[in-house]
DNA sequence: AGCCTTTAGTTGACCAGTCATCTAATTGTG
DNA sequence: CACAATTAGATGACTGGTCAACTAAAGGCT
């Protein structure tokens, strides 16, 4: 059942374990970064934009808070004051649940949807582009595998 | 030149970079959550337990902050910080260089040294377990592949 | 020597993520 | 109906990452 530690590829680690967990930690910081400076001359976060995309996502009615930080595997106390934050820019806009006064609905304004369309086009660039040193093939090959964690 | 979006392999995504480069973020997230989770009994975050690894590394001379913020690629602000606190908990010392008084020299101290004996085998483990759900094979291809981000 | 530039590191302000705790509303049970 | 348990969300305190501005010490040049 336990596997031995497998011979890595480069000198630099102990095992394939370890060297496969830093070299997906380093590609992943790299992805991060390429987006965040994609984002950043429009004065969104990359968590930011994620929110935005949901709301976009869920219709004219908006998501429940609790809602948001599940779609984003997020603890709520941070997806509150990222709301907070947005709500404060003007890109979304929140209301108690008149049912039950303990939901609050958030969606995403005018001006957020506004922000988001300027953003599409040179978000799906940034998709091509951080991954762009990789054919197709290994494209391929690293979502197969990755969907599995 | 310019690659034509290809086609995703899941629907849920617009073009294959899009899931290469999301399916990269949670995949990753999967693996910090993963080491987050064996460090957090004993008290340490992952970037200090790097840190305390870089330090181990460098002997016992230790190493003045900014080439340690240069090994760990982040902005030199935060590793002061985290500095501080590591330094608080008795992990690491600093002391100032007699020649060039603006150089700090921070080196692993008794206590940091016994902490990472204890974690070695732990983390070990976690190196291995993060990506047990991939094969050797698939683990080399990652590998392959990512090292050109 | 005097001054300018560079280098090493710190500090302040902000965004983000986590844990623990709290409030308020709702639901479930006797 | 009343009261306990659950649920939705907010708040405080802390770790962490980034940017901009700052201090202090070297180094270089005239």
């Amino acid at each position: 059942m336990a596997r031995r530690s497998s011979t890595p590829l480069s000198a630099e680690f102990h095992s394939l374990g370890q060297e496969t967990a830093i070299t997906l930690l380093r590609a992943a910081d790299s992805v991060r970064r390429h987006f965040t400076a994609v984002l950043e001359p429009f004065g969104v976060t990359l968590q930011q934009y994620n929110v935005l995309r949901i709301l976009r996502g869920a219709g004219p009615d908006g998501l429940p808070t609790l809602t948001i930080s599940e779609r984003m595997m997020e603890k709520t106390p941070g997806v509150t004051r990222l709301l907070d934050r947005l709500e404060k820019r003007g890109w979304v806009a929140r209301e108690r649940d008149s049912e039950d006064r303990r939901r609050v609905w958030v969606k995403i304004t005018r001006d957020g949807l506004e922000l988001l369309r300027q953003l599409d086009e040179p978000i799906d660039r940034a998709d091509e582009e951080c991954v762009e040193s990789l054919s197709d093939r290994e494209q391929a090959q690293v979502v197969r595998a990755l969907r599995k964690l």
